[in-house]
DNA sequence: TCTGGGGTCCTAGGACCC
DNA sequence: TCTGGGGTCCTAGGACCC
């Protein structure tokens, strides 16, 4: 917590809806609903005029339309969206150095680096009060509502209070008045699960919290959640103004009108998918080395499967082959309602950079040969072959090519190309039935040895 | 035919290493 | 006979956020 109130939250009212209203002038002072129009669609964000009638955000459309069938329902312009946010980071940009989004509509702002004259609630208040004229001509009449506060915490409770098209500082030393009687779901990492464990201890609001110690805290929501609490509670909070945050993963999903029960289709789905995550990938300029599965069945049971590779990759071939063997383990027969694939453990750094040149390709062949036999599968999964670097050759749908590196349940291999070496790198799953591979007799017994030491 | 899509962070258990 | 302890990586699932 600061001394000063100079952290600022603003938040873009209604954000698509408003850039919808905005853009369509029939639509203005109307319910409207911007979302999913499917059958199996949800409600991203819903007009004040539709909030009437109690149509909310992640509320299926089914039950928007039957709540306000007049509403008009739009599919998201992500387009316009991005181009209405953009305006509004570039304006925030030009008042402090140091603006950190959360999302399309959201960010918050350090005033310590803005070069006020001074961090006095009147002077914050001003500044506040010129941003959000500011806002509404830089988008073309779009309001914020905005909360400045002594940290990052309050500053979101602040924006919150005065919906929308407000303003609310808080000023510092009545932080604690200000959160004591609000209810615990204003603490960010309090969502229904955490509201209800509270409910069944006797706590409701904010005050009843801070009755808990620590260690309660901890047994009832973890260690990082209760100490988490444990703080804001008190109002203590000094997380920094992040300007920068480096992208953890990137993944595509898709849920579909009907469930799908057909292996092929759901293959060319993730194939599709995983094309889009490696466009996405190599235009950020990143490329990661965990490929993970997402299926949500019929009756909304959720899977993940994940596998990682022995170096990074942003090759759609390789992600979708990977996608499309960890979807062979799973029972799918009843029906899937969602697929996708994403990438993380991101490097940002390509995979061409890592066998540029022999020597680095050695490098990378000798690495994994002599820590890595393959070990017993702790699961069900049955354990694949056990593929030696520098010594296996490969035989698969790319062709002949040398195993350049073995993980415990992927294997990379590079292809042998006619024309210019190196070849084509590309990743299997180490049981994938699609390979044959040759050893010479002589080097199976030394692999043979060393697997045995 | 309740329940999107794109993310982040945490937990817990097993493997493995020193 | 008894049975370390910490640290990292990986996987699966869950809570949460906008």
């Amino acid at each position: 917590m600061r001394p000063q109130a100079s952290v600022l939250h603003l938040d873009l009212d209604a954000f698509f809806a408003a850039v919808e209203q905005r853009d369509k002038p029939s639509l203005r002072g109307k319910p409207v609903v911007v979302g999913g129009v499917g059958g199996r669609g949800v409600v991203a964000t819903a007009s004040y005029e539709a909030r009437a009638y109690g149509v909310r955000s992640a509320m299926s459309t089914r039950e928007a339309r039957a709540r306000c069938p007049h509403a008009a329902f739009l599919t998201g312009r992500f387009e316009a969206y991005r181009g209405a946010s953009g305006a509004v980071m570039g304006l925030l940009r030009s008042c402090s150095p140091l603006v950190e989004p959360l999302s399309l509509d959201e960010a918050f702002v350090d005033l310590e680096q803005a070069g006020l004259p001074d961090l006095e609630v009147a002077t914050v208040t001003a500044f506040a009060e010129d941003l959000r004229v500011r806002v509404r001509e830089v988008t073309g009449g779009l309001t914020a509502s905005v909360g400045i506060a002594s940290s990052k915490f309050l500053a979101k409770v602040a924006s919150d209070l005065r919906k929308p098209d407000g303003l609310v500082v808080i000023a510092p030393g009545t932080e604690l008045e200000t959160l004591r009687p609000m209810h615990v779901s204003v603490i960010p990492g309090v969502g229904p699960a955490t509201v209800e464990r509270l409910r069944r201890v006797g706590v409701h609001k904010v005050v009843d919290l801070e009755g808990l110690s620590r260690d309660e805290l901890v047994r009832l929501v973890g260690q990082a959640h209760g100490h988490s609490l444990y703080h804001l509670a008190r109002a203590e909070d000094d997380r920094p103004v992040v300007a920068e945050r480096e992208a953890k993963s990137v993944s595509v999903e898709g849920t579909y009108e009907h469930d799908l029960t057909d292996r092929r289709q759901m293959e060319s789905i993730l194939t599709r998918q995983a094309g889009d995550v490696g466009r996405r990938l190599k235009a950020s300029g990143l490329s990661g080395r965990t490929v993970t599965l997402k299926v949500r069945l019929y009756d909304f049971t959720t899977l993940s499967r994940s596998a990682t590779l022995p170096a990074p990759t942003e090759d759609a071939v390789t992600i979708a082959r990977l996608a499309r063997s960890l979807l062979a383990d799973l029972d799918t027969s009843a029906g899937v309602r969602l697929l996708g694939v994403g990438v993380s453990g991101l490097a940002d750094w390509v995979q061409e950079d890592l066998f540029a040149d022999q020597a680095d390709q050695d490098e990378q062949e000798a690495e994994p040969l002599d820590d890595r036999p393959e070990p017993e599968q702790s699961g069900a999964r049955p354990a694949g072959p056990t593929w030696a670097p520098g010594v296996d050759v490969i035989h698969a749908e790319h062709g002949r090519g040398w195993v350049w590196g073995a993980g415990r349940q992927v294997v990379t291999v590079r292809f042998e190309t006619a024309d210019t070496p190196p070849g084509p790198v590309r990743s299997f799953r180490a049981d994938d039935p699609a390979l044959s591979h040759w050893r010479a007799p002589a080097v199976q017994e030394e692999v043979a040895d060393r697997d045995d030491a």
